[in-house]
DNA sequence: TCTTCGATGTTGACAATGTCAAGATATCTG
DNA sequence: CAGATATCTTGACATTGTCAACATCGAAGA
């Protein structure tokens, strides 16, 4: 963000970067629905064609957006867990409250990662982003259990039951589906969480 | 459906409705990304701007479809139930699959009813449909552990886990996430899908 | 150093879209 | 039967994504 209103320079410097960030302001401030690629260009300070030389498309733009929530999100689940005391129990339910929180932290990124087709998951920037987060899920569950997803379809029953649960609390807590009472305190909503979270752990 | 193609009389006759399921097609062929007011009058057989003498919007339009859509779900979980043999936990297991089967059947839909921000969800035709949708899941809690999650708000847990589990399952399984082996015996895929749910069965 | 040339950015244009206003036509009401 | 109302059409406008043509910069090689 070199030069946030007007540039001297004719060359940006740093537009692709730039273009990302400007991304998920807007996508954060207007919501994917009201997303608009020149509305991202007015907010990097460039014309409104200038993205074109770095993201072929506005969808293109948006699956780079969405590579780095995938890594963020990587990134919220494992400093739970490291900041997590007690056994590995305790490291599934951390890293479960690490993917809630970066969701209701990140409203439209998530609703971007998970529910939109608008990002190409198939292409490898954000596919490997996306294994590497899930990654982490599943070594929980080989750590609990032993069992390995990638080679034991046994454990396939624990891996999705762990994920569709930190993924549909996300989901609802996000649509403000579950008319929490607005009172209610951060600590109390954190226990919720967890509480719900443990039910989904792996049964040895 | 009166006039697939051109119709007679100037008027429509049922225009309202014929929007309604124009919209739902549109939705299902373009996704919720691609939609377009204008393809559906195209497909309704009337001018671009029709639709305005009954939707506001087109979000009021997707507001319609979307209460339409939680009615068929609550329908969903009914007849899954009706035909569930056992006790209640099989009538609660039931129910959960008549939700992700909704879900994979109706993908798109699912995503305007729960991911989208453009129907107005606060407002009565749409709220009260998906509470009612609600109200199956938190009868059946109710039956299984006496406690009313309207006044108990220890049921809270209960009523939280069941619905996160069965709607994290089915965003899961629509965004293609969980990469099952594709030649995968569909019996096989409900028994997996029963299997998940029944683990967030309330604990007597 | 100079000069190309590719990378990067701008301007202008186009089709598609949602929405509005004005007019046309059918149906209803008295 | 006549005015009033509901319904539909046409035309217009601003906004958006994308493309093509042009402008500017920076760097690599002569």
């Amino acid at each position: 963000m070199k030069p946030p209103q007007t540039r001297k320079t004719y060359h940006h410097g740093d537009l692709r970067q730039t273009l990302i960030a400007a991304a998920e302001a807007e996508l954060a401030e207007k919501g994917l629905e009201a997303f608009s690629l020149r509305g991202c260009a007015k907010r990097a300070g460039v014309s409104h064609a200038a993205p074109a030389h770095h993201f072929k498309d506005a969808d293109a733009l948006l699956s780079a957006l969405a590579a780095e929530g995938f890594d963020r999100l990587r990134a919220s689940m494992t400093t739970a867990m490291a900041g997590a005391e007690g056994g590995l129990e305790e490291k599934y339910v951390a890293s479960g409250v690490g993917y809630v929180d970066f969701a209701c932290a990140n409203p439209a990124l998530f609703h971007l990662m998970f529910g939109s087709r608008r990002p190409d998951h198939e292409r490898p920037p954000l596919s490997d982003a996306g294994s590497e987060a899930f990654a982490v899920l599943t070594g929980n569950i080989l750590a609990m259990t032993g069992r390995d997803y990638a080679t034991d379809p046994a454990a396939g029953e624990d891996v999705i039951a762990a994920w569709a649960m930190v993924h549909g609390l996300s989901e609802l807590l996000i649509g403000g589906k579950l008319h929490l009472p607005a009172d209610m305190p951060r600590q109390a909503l954190e226990a919720l969480i967890s509480a719900v979270i443990r039910r989904s752990a792996p049964r040895r």
